[in-house]
DNA sequence: TATTGTTATACTCTATAACTATA
DNA sequence: TATAGTTATAGAGTATAACAATA
């Protein structure tokens, strides 16, 4: 009588009692990997990852930015900028400049602005999807994510 | 006036500007990956990885349960299944046996049990931890959290 | 002496395909 | 014909170490 049968209900396994379920770090990290999931469904067209949109988002913000900025921002590691930089600059979606001797400056080229304008538009589609099923205020659970991410 | 200066604040890159602050898809994959971060040092001394301990827990709570449905209520895909039983049952934690002439069912041992007890109660401390920091509330964000992941 | 960028390499997690056996 | 489990392998993402050049 209190509790739904809910019948017709998705089954992801033959009916296991799931603890987890109320685990913060395990429905943040089912959360997380169902979004990005939409994500990288809505980025593959436009041929790029994740780690790439967040790329050229960050870079599209911050034109002459260093490439060990964004690396820090992004929390990748410097080994690995190389090869992401390597790829855009081979699209012509960014173009680099020497700062000093050893730093150098990420710009995004025309194509680059348009291109993330695309990712821009899909990825906030997408998170419309998502938003519009939340039963908390949006801004809130930005916040507390925030928090959480430290 | 109405927006404090936030001294003394985290440098994560060279004060650049963060539009992906304000993207859920990208807020919730730093929150996942900084909780993710706090398990993982949480449960190294116990020699488990976060996907080792979920096992853990959830066999636990399903005595019997079979491998597959394991693994579809994990997201663990069959190939990937096989060593981590494999491992657990090398350490001794888990025992299975035949229930018809091509599935398996899981038991925790009584070491399995004492190592998901120690797993949980580690678990459980870190996730306070967090919780103390929220500005929602704990059970909203979960319930936020699982429609999201679907 | 610390930082930037690069190269090469290794490790973890996940994904795919092929195979056997069983329902 | 679909499912369960296994095996082998491939891929993406990330991590480490060593190096040269520069601040």
């Amino acid at each position: 009588m209190m509790a739904g049968k809910r019948e017709m209900e998705k089954e992801h396994g033959g009916g296991l009692v799931s603890p987890l379920d109320n685990l913060l770090g395990y429905c943040l990290r089912r959360a997380s990997m169902a979004m990005m999931a939409d994500l990288m469904s809505a980025l593959t067209p436009l041929g790029l990852s994740a780690g790439e949109a967040s790329f050229l988002i960050l870079v599209g913000a911050n034109p002459g930015c260093r490439q060990s900025d964004v690396g820090r921002m992004l929390e990748i590691k410097r080994a690995n900028m190389t090869p992401l930089v390597a790829r855009m600059k081979a699209r012509a979606l960014v173009t680099d400049a020497p700062i000093d001797g050893r730093s150098r400056s990420l710009t995004l080229t025309q194509a680059g602005i348009a291109l993330r304008d695309k990712a821009l538009a899909r990825i906030g589609a997408t998170e419309k999807k998502v938003r519009q099923a939340l039963t908390i205020d949006e801004n809130a659970l930005l916040a507390s994510l925030r928090s959480i991410a430290g």
